[in-house]
DNA sequence: GTCGCTTCCTTTTTT
DNA sequence: AGGAAGCGAC
């Protein structure tokens, strides 16, 4: 037995082979950029289930995004199909999981739906009645910290984050509203089910006993909240293994604390370290530029890291004048590159913020070169999604104040101030369920308000009908379709309903007036609302036409954002990615563009200290994406505000090693 | 309560 | 520059 290897363990190099057979202690893998540590965790994962015997389902495997998890399981399916039935999940979609199957014993609604920044602005903004935006963002930034270092608002660590009983009391009245709606935000995912493993030592046993193996990707960027998440779970004869990098800590601006990693020694007696150096994705001066930025930072744990691929090209620095010019660079890039036969999908252009991606996104489509914009259209934050998913949460929990007050008199339904005000409070004396609340108390309303909220109510209603309570019945979809099809007002284009859960979004879009009134916004400015919500419809279409099939989908819409950018996949796989710096984390690309790489914008202003080696470890992180060419440019002018203005480049520019670069394009005066 | 014009503000990064 | 909030007129 021992002899033959299997050819899934050949094809490791002696560390990884190392970091896949161990056994006992807890192991942390410190792994390089492209050191090829996904290949480790998927195969030790099929590893563990062929060679070890341990029973998949007492596996447990976190990654930082949905999608790595996703690509997780199907690279370790591929080894050993019984891999599926490990669960592989992110920590907010396991908390999501933890609480949905524990309502009971959570301050939680039974279908609660998750709130996210904006959600979270909204609850509070009903409690700082006079604050402005501003403000009442900052409070909702300080409690989602809170959250991410497990602190409740009478927690004595609290003076960390704010020192103000103000806060305090803020947080509490916030939390009490939120608890009051029955519904949870992000730091709830994790902050909840650390609190009730806590509060019932027989649940927490229960957990400790089911998952032998814990594995844990991207640890450098997990926060104290998921490390106290991860204690509640972990049981000291379990196996436990962390992968990071802490040159790749790049969210601590989230509540991520690189010391999780740091300090793993010591806090998991006896741990074994195993390093992956060896990369196997950059070509070697890519690696030098990258690696010289990165070590300038005073705190790391510093490692070698060592490109097997031979040495490359030269990475370019191209100084240009302006945005305009940058993003002709690009285009001229990828379009010299494709007509030599290579793919659009070769390339990637990184940015550091959202909002640089739409004069790439004009110039692109003005030369007929296809893209695709990963994470910045934020499908499920765009305004006519947000209303249809309020519309949904209201079905799932008619408690949600925040999905009401969006919604109520959207478009007018003459439900102004007034009317709302009754409605919330007579909820509030009552168990808070705005739906009921609405119906009751209707006749006290002005006739206008009355009229209103009938016809609210009854788009809700007949929508409500489409959900199976349990098990199928066409009957009731074909009847509720015919429905829809009559109450579309002669309207001669509607939204088209497809399988599943889709009847009940397009009936909610159509009866409510959403669509309409998306429809009249099209035409005026041009958007593309409809089509939108027609692929919200769409979407949906894949999920049971049932109430829980309903609140599946929304916790999926709220954890998983990447899900509203698939569907373009099947037209034309061949695009080049357009993507921010951030979300590149896991990806690789072998062209890769890093664009305004200038002082102010990439370090942004004001960063030094801990904060300005967080934007240095950025730029690693981009610049090691690179397989065969990397390519960086800075801009000499840039519009901000609609005032341009002169830039200069990024201090990281000056800190590459210089043996490692090729520039063209004018360099400003001063700049070695 | 709604519509249209003006002013003021925006840009970190995301599960 | 462009979008959202705010203010005044119907």
């Amino acid at each position: 037995m021992y002899d033959i290897i299997s050819p899934y363990l050949q094809i490791l190099n002696p560390e990884q082979k190392q970091a896949v057979l161990h056994t006992g202690n807890p192991l942390l893998i410190l792994a390089g950029a492209g050191s090829g540590k996904t290949r480790v965790i998927t195969t030790k994962i099929a590893y563990l289930i062929r060679e070890c015997n341990v029973p998949p389902r007492a596996i447990l495997a976190v990654t930082f995004t949905n999608r790595a998890a996703q690509e997780m399981a199907e690279r370790a399916c591929l080894i050993d199909e019984r891999a599926a039935g490990a669960m592989l999940r992110t920590f907010h979609s396991f908390g999501a999981w933890f609480l949905r199957r524990h309502t009971q014993f959570a301050p939680l609604s039974e279908r609660f739906v998750i709130y996210n920044e904006d959600d979270q602005a909204a609850l509070l903004a009903t409690i700082m009645t006079n604050a402005s935006k501003e403000e009442v963002k900052g409070v909702v930034h300080k409690i989602a910290r809170a959250k991410d270092y497990c602190m409740g608002p009478d927690h004595p660590d609290l003076d960390a984050i704010d020192r103000s009983e103000e806060f305090r009391r803020l947080y509490r009245r916030y939390e009490d509203k939120l608890r009051r709606i029955g519904n949870a935000d992000f730091g709830d995912l994790i902050k909840m089910p650390v609190d009730i493993l806590r509060e019932n030592p027989d649940m927490a046993d229960g957990f400790r006993s089911r998952f032998e193996v814990i594995l844990i990707d991207e640890y450098q960027d997990t926060n104290i909240a998921q490390f106290e998440l991860l204690k509640a779970i972990y049981d000291p004869a379990s196996y436990l293994c962390v992968v990071g990098d802490d040159d790749q800590s790049i969210y601590h601006f989230r509540g991520a604390e690189v010391r999780n990693i740091l300090e793993f020694p010591s806090q998991f007696p006896e741990t074994e370290i195993i390093k992956l150096e060896r990369n196997y994705r950059s070509t070697a001066y890519i690696l030098k530029a990258a690696s010289s930025v990165v070590a300038h930072n005073k705190s790391r744990l510093g490692k070698n890291l060592y490109a097997e691929r031979g040495e490359g090209s030269l990475p370019v620095l191209a100084f240009l004048p302006n945005q305009q010019e940058e993003a002709n660079f690009c285009a001229e890039l990828v379009k010299r590159s494709y007509e030599e036969g290579g793919c659009y999908a070769d390339w990637a252009i990184l940015y550091r913020t959202n909002a640089q991606s739409l004069h790439f996104e004009n110039e692109f489509s003005r030369r007929n070169i296809p893209y695709r914009l990963v994470g910045s259209l934020r499908f499920y934050e765009r305004e006519e999604i947000k209303d249809a998913l309020s519309l949904l949460s209201l079905l799932v929990n008619p408690r949600d104040e925040v999905a009401f007050r969006r919604i109520i008199n959207k478009p007018s339904r003459g439900i102004g101030a007034v009317s709302l005000k009754k409605i919330v409070v007579e909820a509030a004396a009552q168990d808070g369920n705005l739906i009921a609340v609405s119906r009751q108390i209707r006749e006290k309303l002005s006739a206008k308000a009355q009229a209103g909220i009938s016809l609210f109510l009854a788009a809700l209603d007949r929508s409500f009908s489409t959900l199976d309570k349990d098990g199928a019945s066409t009957m009731v979809s074909q009847l509720a379709d015919q429905a829809i099809k009559h109450s579309t007002y002669g309207i001669e284009q509607g939204i088209i309903a497809g399988e599943g859960l889709s009847l009940c979004a397009v009936s909610l879009i159509m009866l409510s007036g959403l669509f309409t009134y998306h429809k009249s916004q099209d035409e005026v400015s041009g958007t593309q609302r409809v089509a939108n919500l027609q692929e919200l419809a769409n979407a949906m279409s894949l999920y049971p036409a049932t109430l829980n099939g309903l609140a599946e989908f929304l916790e999926n819409a709220e954890i998983d954002r990447s899900r509203g950018e698939q569907n373009d996949d099947e037209e034309s796989p061949d695009r080049v990615t357009f993507i921010t710096l951030h979300n590149t984390k896991g990806q690789e690309f072998k062209k890769v563009v890093i664009t305004g790489v200038e002082q102010g914008l990439f370090p942004r202003e004001s960063k030094f200290g801990e904060a300005l080696e967080e934007e240095r470890r950025l730029f690693y992180v981009g610049a090691t994406r690179a397989k065969d060419e990397l390519y960086l440019t800075s801009c000499a002018e840039r519009r901000l505000y609609g005032w341009t203005m002169d830039v200069y480049p990024s201090i990281f520019l000056r800190e590459i090693d210089k043996t490692a670069l090729r520039i063209i394009g004018r360099a400003p005066k001063g700049f070695k």
